[in-house]
DNA sequence: TTTCAACACTATTACGTTTTCGTAAACCAA
DNA sequence: TTGGTTTACGAAAACGTAATAGTGTTGAAA
């Protein structure tokens, strides 16, 4: 077992100086050729690396960034993490990982931890404790202290700091308007409990395209799923109970859900029901009926917010507080399956 | 925007010397009450926190675990992350992310870029073109240098090391065996390519289970899919040309494509044909018919191999050897749903 | 001979901690 | 007064690196 070697232990070897050994490593004019070639080959050899440590320590900046989101196992929160691990790996940082579990604490906690020097930025998704609290004391905190914050998806207005979402509420106005343009009267809508930023902007678009349409709204046809477990037989009875033609919902395991509560009372997808979901994922694809769905491509989103957040890192001269945020807005589109016609 | 502060900002502030500081917060009885309290106050005021990268330089450790895998978006390895994350985090430690996209190069980049020092230890599946090529000399090197690392589900008996795994010729003989009890007899199975080596072992068990139940062994109705996208082609070809009653896929997604293909030439999903699935994931579950599975608890999975780390990590005294690396079998078991009757 | 420059290398500092060792002052006992 | 112990603190080293600011030697120009 060969410990990692250090530039002390090669100048000691070599019976030079250690800055002799770092500037020789480094290429410097100020080595003469025979000491430098005779260093560069003795590390060579015992494999030297720099100590990634002993380097952030020296530059203050880890070359890392924090990623904070509520779950990983979930299509799209995976599929964000792949775009930002890409864009982060191609400009040298790492990317180092916490799960908030949608608990508010776990969220300030893990915040706590990766903010005192481990990170250089953090990148965000709110959990739903957090938005229900309305609590964002500890990530102005991390932006107070120079810090930089981009935050994604779940976001919120009283955060001041680079911000990348989808238009929730244009994205679920086209998907109803084109469930309306199929000639589908009576849609309802499937969505999370209000507090969840984006399950409210989904649901105004839901309300905006039935208004603009002159039909009718009404608030029965809205139903707010907190336990999944049990969503199916609410779906059920609201299927049986109201002539529903079109079900609208904010993800796609409401909108399989759906699916099967349709079958089991003997309704056909997509002749007797539509079914639209929001995020497309691996449900969809695969489900029969295949599903059609609001794009929101996860890995675009990592992508754009990797690169405000290096961006932002990279271009800070140490002084400059310049502090004009911006919020970029990813566009969807509907991906056409087999569940609407 | 407030800075961090540091021990020695403290110090000069209050005209004591760091070591002061040092010891007034960490309640050495050192120092005299007065000064004690008065330090604890100011750094309170200041929120001062320590320095992670300072305390990791100094203490030689980083209380974080670098996991590489081949990819995030699929539902097995978010689910053993998300294992690893937990029971990381219930001891202390951080997990840091790097995907190798089942490329070679990219697992030994990360793993060296990890290796000089950002983390204690690591966890890690290796990728497909690792085990194609047999290469795992960039393992073998980290472990070589005192690092720890555990391996799991795609493992390689040529490297000594902590592994966590399941039981995959046992599972895949069960599975099959489970649809020999229920009178099928021309059991295809749908798999990858050889060198996965988890692929090889599910078809060994396929094997042995149709020969102890004297069943004949048909080299034609193995089929190995390279590429996924032309997959339903393959298996639909397969499902006509012969007089299959069964299928055993080594996925979820060649299961429900499996499903989608004998649904397209008019066969039903489980009357004229069973389909088992190995690894229980999010298809299954809301695929129609619903799809009998093989579990493979990737939470129980991280858990394990978190532990296993940790355990090492916390124990090694500096200099034992001890070097008793074992290997975790992980015990499956089939659960049961529509597409097996 | 002096002066200056070039060369080849070293010492030191700084990043932020913790810890070991040291020491001055105060107190006490003999 | 001497010697010893306690109290309360500080100096310095160590972790590993890189950069700034030296230092000493040589050779050549003035």
């Amino acid at each position: 077992m060969k410990r990692k070697v250090t530039l002390k232990q090669i100048a000691k070897e070599l019976d030079v100086s250690i800055s002799t050994v770092s500037k020789s490593l480094r290429n410097s004019l100020e080595i003469g050729e025979e000491t430098r070639l005779k260093v560069q080959a003795f590390a060579k050899f015992y494999n030297y690396r720099p100590n990634n440590i002993a380097l952030s320590l020296k530059n203050r900046k880890t070359k890392t960034i924090g990623i904070i989101i509520p779950e990983i196992v979930h299509h799209f929160f995976s599929t964000v993490i792949n775009g930002i691990e890409h864009v982060a790996n191609e400009n040298g940082y790492s990317v180092i990982i916490c799960l908030s579990d949608d608990s508010f604490d776990k969220e300030v906690r893990n915040m706590e931890m990766l903010a005192n020097g481990s990170i250089d930025g953090f990148i965000m998704s709110l959990s739903k404790e957090t938005q229900f609290k309305g609590d964002y004391h500890h990530i102005s905190e991390v932006i107070d202290q120079g810090m930089p914050v981009v935050m994604f998806d779940r976001v919120s207005d009283e955060i001041l700091c680079d911000k990348v979402i989808i238009d929730d509420k244009l994205a679920a106005y086209e998907a109803v308007q084109s469930l309306i343009d199929k000639g589908r009267k009576k849609i309802a809508l499937v969505t999370t409990v209000d507090y969840v930023s984006v399950g409210k902007l989904r649901t105004d678009g839901y309300t905006k395209a039935l208004l603009d349409n002159g039909l009718p709204f009404n608030e029965k046809l809205i139903i707010k799923i907190e336990d999944v477990d049990t969503c199916e037989i609410i779906i059920g009875k609201l299927l049986e109970d109201k002539a529903i033609d079109a079900v609208f919902a904010v993800n796609e395991l409401f909108a399989v859900t759906s699916i099967k509560a349709a079958n089991k009372i003997g309704l056909n997808v997509p002749k007797d029901l539509a079914v639209i979901a929001f995020t497309d994922g691996i449900i969809s694809k695969y489900s029969t009926p295949t599903i059609t769905t609001v794009s929101q491509s996860g890995v675009k989103m990592g992508n754009r917010a990797a690169k405000m957040l290096i961006d932002r890192l990279e271009s800070e001269t140490e002084q400059e507080e310049d502090e004009n945020y911006t919020t970029e807005v990813i566009e969807t589109h509907l991906i056409e399956r087999e569940s609407t016609n």
